[in-house]
DNA sequence: AAAGTAACCTGCCCGC
DNA sequence: TGCGGGCAGGTTACTT
């Protein structure tokens, strides 16, 4: 589900509602979530520790601790977090009720707080971990896509190492960390390039085209708060919807036309993912 | 070496 | 109304 803007938008949450809170307990439904260690070790060391703060790379979530250690957090495809003030409890349980059967995880705080880990599929995972020896799959990870690292310069050499279609190298979290499916596809659609194009043989302007589209759309997603599909699979902290959903061109639009030209939409299959494009604007 | 497929899971939508 | 197939924001492992 989540891609960098919705991720980006729940770390902003957690920063705002979890820095300093001190962990009283943790309560493990699904034990099969928790990657390492070994869930006796997570949970003692979690317990009594202070959180720090708050941080993203890529699709991924990382609350520094005070113990030298991190909590590391992907989301999967419908991994959610939901936090619970104190005063509210009542109002929100109600709230969330429906998914309720989904809990996985409960961090209580001192001060009567809580924030629940959510997972219809499963399919995200979490490891608590020294900072120092970090996971090696965030250590593969590729440019941060709104950092000052990633420069055209960067991107353009990037795509003329790769022969692979350009939606997969956009999608390829080892060169650009946190585009997924609904992003990598109106970033190619607002740059008028087609999916299936070589990576290395795209023009210098459409490089360029699309690396702007590539900020433009993610900062433009992250002040809107993500997109949610009609489904409500992703929701903010508090249970808010994203509102870039409401301004997508082209991800989700079967049967539909394009906004530019007015001609249908095809869906086509790239990775075994749905693919939207306009055969007409994007060549 | 790129590209395709299946697997991990649950729920929902669509057509019959 | 029910059943089966296909699909869903991700990632990894295996095959062609």
């Amino acid at each position: 589900m989540p891609e960098l803007p919705e991720v980006e938008t729940i770390k902003r949450g957690l920063q705002n509602e979890l820095i300093n809170k001190t962990i009283e307990r943790v309560q493990i439904k699904t034990p099969t979530l928790i990657k390492m260690p070994r869930i006796n070790e997570f949970l003692s060391k979690l317990q009594n520790s202070q959180i720090i703060n708050v941080k993203r790379r890529g699709k991924y979530i990382i609350i520094n601790i005070n113990i030298d250690y991190q909590l590391i957090i992907h989301l999967g495809m419908s991994g959610r977090l939901e936090f619970h003030p104190n005063s509210e409890k009542e109002n929100l349980t109600k709230k969330y009720e429906k998914h309720e059967k989904h809990n996985h995880l409960y961090f209580f705080f001192e001060d009567g707080s809580e924030l629940i880990y959510n997972d219809v599929r499963k399919f995200g995972k979490l490891w608590l971990l020294r900072k120092k020896k970090n996971l090696s799959r965030i250590e593969t990870l590729g440019y941060e896509p709104l950092s000052e690292e990633f420069t055209l310069h960067r991107f353009s050499k990037l795509l003329k190492n790769s022969t692979k279609n350009i939606k997969k190298v956009l999608m390829d979290q080892k060169k650009i960390a946190g585009i997924g499916n609904i992003y990598a596809n109106e970033i190619l659609f607002q740059s008028r390039i087609h999916p299936l194009r070589k990576a290395n043989l795209l023009s210098k302007n459409e490089v360029k085209l699309l690396f702007m589209n590539i900020q433009k759309i993610l900062l433009e997603a992250i002040e809107l708060k993500g997109t949610t599909m009609v489904d409500e699979s992703y929701i903010d902290l508090e249970g808010n919807k994203g509102r870039y959903g409401e301004v997508i061109k082209v991800y989700g639009k079967k049967n539909s036309i394009c906004p530019v030209c007015g001609q249908p939409l095809e869906i086509i299959r790239i990775e075994n993912r749905s693919t939207f494009v306009c055969p007409n604007c994007q060549k």
